[in-house]
RNA sequence: GCCGGGAUGGCGGAAUUGGCAGACGCACACGACUCAAAAUCGUGCGGAGUAAUCCAUGGGAGUUCGAUUCUCCCUCCCGGCACCA
């Protein structure tokens, strides 16, 4: 017979399912139980490279075996195509970036093409499509009627080099998530989400999630939670009849007694109040030192730790607890927008307070004294212990005063997150209009609904601005238009919004890509939403992943969409290294092109490989290995060569191994081991060669045990046994318990808890035979000989153990 | 600093969750086939030792008849948060 010809058969196959549609997923179909299975979305970059394979074959094989174990399921592919960096591409090549990203669509469409995937095809969405976004739009209006969507002038991070803000989520350490360049601080009106608001929601729900803890506690870090106390301190002028209250919040309001002063973040607005009332004696200074504050980046001010700060003379405030009179102080040590952007200072019980009191000179009071000594003394002051010189608290635990000083000073218990809310604007070309007109006379006015969507107008020039205005405003056609409400002239919204808003739903449109009438039919998404499996990247877990629960919970809230959490199991996959161990990159010359591997070697041994290195749902990273593709191309070569050794006869060995190997790599799926479900396939695979014989049946189970890994040359195999519809849609074989009953079983024998022999036994054999027996063994005799057994521990089927 | 996850041969990784450590694959060595090479097949392959045997799952203690698995301490690596009051 002939030979493995990967390339021949591959592309028949995957003609062939494409013509006769067999991954089209009934959506309306009542019969089976629904099982969503979705993979991250493509960003059309150019070329599908190893990652985006590993991307995708992870979720193939779980969604292929879910199919033959008799689901049905939804695995549906499409492109998140707006975003900065098919921009940036594209202006680097001179090119309209919707240019680019369709040439990069077609490309990597035909790409998807060779992978064997079981995607629905009919599902296939664009975020860029205003078919698509319209919806986007919509979503984005009904965000705003209630308040979640507003406009806000605040501090933004701003990126010099890509040249529009960028969210919280979207700075590591200070620098641009996607230029790597440091981010700048500028104050901007900006769109906003108000994720603040889910903030409890988003960190409560996750305890309902089957989620890797990993993530969930990512998520939590992220939102960062932290309980404590909102307390007043009264603020007077010395020369002004001037009276105010400032808002602190705390974790410590058991140190109350010990705030020897207060510190204000040099944004805090009381400080324009009193420079406009003349209530400072240094005014000069304190302007000084807060355009220098101004004039440092974040990363600046956070990384250079040493104190700064300057008094507000002419001002003190009163400690609520026991009426002391303290100064009070600016420094960028205090942040303006965390809490209530001014903290009590208790130098004697928090680091940055001591070093900022040394420094300055300040009052050092110690309320806290701690029974634990083993704590490190230079530690030791910032933990809980005991009150002392605090009135009538003395004596208390740190933890029953926290709450009783709080209610004494007439504070309340309250919470606070560091999660900011979400700057959504971008000045940049390459994403979804926001469908907003300004007008002088109106304010900020929705498009009417019926104007839906604002379609992003084609633009010469579309280079992003140093001036921090959206390329868009230069399509002044596009710009000047009438109000909605007033009609007079207004000027159309020209920022575009971040494009994890457009990936934050596109799993329910999936569902119904090509709805005029509404975003997704609400039947559907009843049926099929939430999504049951969810596979993407670690990079999305406090971004997309943190983004789209929120959208969700809102959808959920105005009653758009029935569930209040999209994804109910999710895993996050490693990545694919260079042979070298290290990340792939060009400049590293380690990239692998799987297109070139494909040619050679073939797409099922590509996946083979891909789900054979390590498991697939930690974040495992794994090098590359050329040797390795091609042992397991060997091993689908040695497959295929079976077919040369059928026989009539059935081997029982043989059956009770196939039905043990059925339930190995069923159980190893679920648990996404797909490395030990291909291990058991290759034992398996060894055990026929040594016997040389096989039947039809035990291959052709075989065959749809192997077919979630190796689509294309199970298929062949498959029907070239006169089958006649696929393999992909056939059953599941079931488990023969019965088989996997052994009579026998070798055990282990152990003196002393060292093995020293094994011994072949009944599965049912008494006890005192198996002593018996392996008393008898011979290497397990020198052991015991002239030896007292004190005691035998027998676990029937696996171990006998001798103490003596 | 806080939180989470890790560490097993030359390499990727197994180990039914307390019961024979190193499955499966790669690499390597030897052998068969071949004029030869590749491919293929066979054998071996944690370390030491001729062997019996001993030592080995990052290091140290502990629980246990028995620990890669459980507990405590330490080291290192990866990830999240971080002047967040």
């Amino acid at each position: 017979m002939q030979s493995y010809e990967h390339k021949e058969i591959e592309k028949k196959w995957q003609e062939a399912w494409e013509r006769e549609n067999i991954y089209k997923t009934p959506l309306q179909s009542k019969e089976k139980k629904k099982y969503y299975v979705l993979a991250e979305f493509t960003y059309p970059s150019g070329n599908l490279h190893v990652g985006h394979w590993y991307a995708f074959t992870g979720p193939d094989i779980y969604a292929r075996y879910m199919r033959m174990k008799g689901y049905n399921v939804f695995y549906p592919n499409g492109y998140d195509a707006f975003g900065l960096p098919a921009e940036n591409a594209a202006i680097e090549r001179g090119l309209n970036p919707r240019i680019w990203t369709r040439g990069n669509i077609e490309t990597m469409q035909k790409q998807f093409n060779t992978l064997g995937a079981s995607f629905d095809s009919s599902s296939m969405l664009e975020t860029c499509d205003p078919k698509y976004y319209k919806w986007t739009q919509w979503m984005f209006l009904k965000f705003k009627e209630r308040g979640f969507a507003y406009q806000a002038n605040t501090p933004v991070n701003w990126c010099p080099s890509c040249k529009t803000v960028l969210a919280n989520e979207q700075v590591h350490q200070g620098h641009c998530d996607r230029c790597d360049n440091i981010v700048e601080q500028r104050a901007m009106k900006q769109w906003m989400m108000a994720i603040t608001k889910y903030a409890d929601k988003l960190y409560d729900d996750l305890n309902n999630l089957q989620w890797p803890e990993s993530i969930k506690e990512a998520q939590r870090n992220w939102i960062g939670r932290t309980y404590g106390s909102r307390i007043s301190f009264s603020i007077s002028s010395s020369t002004k009849n001037e009276n105010n209250t400032i808002d602190i919040f705390t974790t410590r309001a058991d140190t109350l007694f010990g705030v020897t002063y207060i510190v204000l973040a040099p944004e805090h607005p009381y400080i324009t109040k009193l420079i406009e009332s003349n209530a400072l004696e240094n005014i000069i200074e304190v302007r000084e030192y807060i355009s220098a504050t101004q004039k440092k980046s974040n990363l600046d001010r956070t990384s250079n730790k040493e104190k700064t700060g300057v008094q507000l003379k002419g001002i003190i405030a009163i400690n609520p607890a026991n009426g002391g009179e303290m100064s009070v102080w600016i420094a960028d040590y205090v942040l303006a927008d965390y809490g209530t952007g001014a903290v009590m200072a208790v130098p004697a019980h928090d680091e940055r307070d001591f070093e900022f009191a040394k420094k300055y000179n300040l009052e050092i009071k110690n309320v806290i004294s701690y029974i634990n000594s083993s704590l490190d003394k230079n530690t030791a002051m910032i933990h809980d212990g005991v009150l002392v010189n605090s009135g009538e608290f003395s004596g208390m635990s740190s933890n029953e005063a926290r709450t009783k000083i709080t209610k004494h000073v007439n504070g309340k218990m309250t919470k606070m997150y560091r999660m900011r809310d979400w700057v959504l604007s971008r000045q940049r070309y390459w994403g979804t209009p926001i469908p907003i007109i300004h007008c002088s006379k109106c304010g900020a006015v929705s498009v009417p609904e019926k104007d839906l969507p604002v379609v992003l107008p084609d633009l010469d020039d579309f280079m992003p601005r140093e001036d921090g205005k959206s390329p868009l405003s230069k399509a002044t056609d596009w710009v000047n238009v009438m109000c909605p409400i007033c009609g007079e002239k207004a000027e159309r919204e020209t920022d575009t919004m971040d494009t994890f808003i457009d990936s934050s739903w596109y799993f329910l449109r999936f569902l119904d890509p090509n709805n005029a009438e509404t975003f997704s039919d609400k039947n559907i998404m009843e049926k099929w939403m939430p999504v049951d499996f969810y596979f993407g990247g670690a990079e999305h877990t406090t971004m997309h992943l943190l983004y789209s629960r929120f959208w969700h919970k809102v959808l959920f809230d105005i009653g758009l969409v029935g569930d209040n959490e999209p994804y109910l199991r999710r895993i996050n996959r490693g990545l694919i290294l260079g042979s070298d161990g290290n990340k792939m990159s060009k400049s590293k010359g380690n990239v692998i092109d799987p297109d070139e591997v494909v040619s050679k070697l073939g797409a099922d041994t590509v996946r083979m490989y891909l789900a054979f290195m390590g498991p697939y749902g930690e974040v495992g990273n794994y090098p590359w290995d050329p040797n390795g593709v091609v042992g397991v191309h060997r091993f689908l070569e040695r497959v295929w060569r079976t077919h040369n050794i059928l026989s009539k006869e059935n081997i029982p060995s043989t059956t009770k191994l196939l039905h043990k190997t059925i339930g190995h790599v069923e159980r190893s799926i679920t648990e996404l081991k797909y490395n030990t479900a291909i291990s058991g396939l290759m034992i398996f695979m060894n055990h026929i060669e040594k016997e040389k014989s096989i039947t039809h049946d035990v291959y052709k189970t075989f065959l749809q045990l192997l077919a979630p890994f190796a689509p294309h040359i199970t298929e062949e195999l498959w029907r070239m046994f006169g089958e006649t519809t696929s393999i992909h849609l056939s059953q599941w074989p079931v488990v023969d318990e019965t088989l996997l009953h052994d009579d026998e079983v070798t055990i282990a024998v152990q003196v002393n808890g060292k093995v020293r022999g094994q011994i072949v036994v009944g599965v049912r054999e008494l006890e005192k035979n198996v002593v018996d027996k392996a008393f008898n063994d011979v290497k397990v005799a020198n052991f015991l000989e002239g030896k007292k057994v004190l005691k035998q521990i027998y676990v029937p089927g696996k171990i006998i153990n001798f103490v003596v």
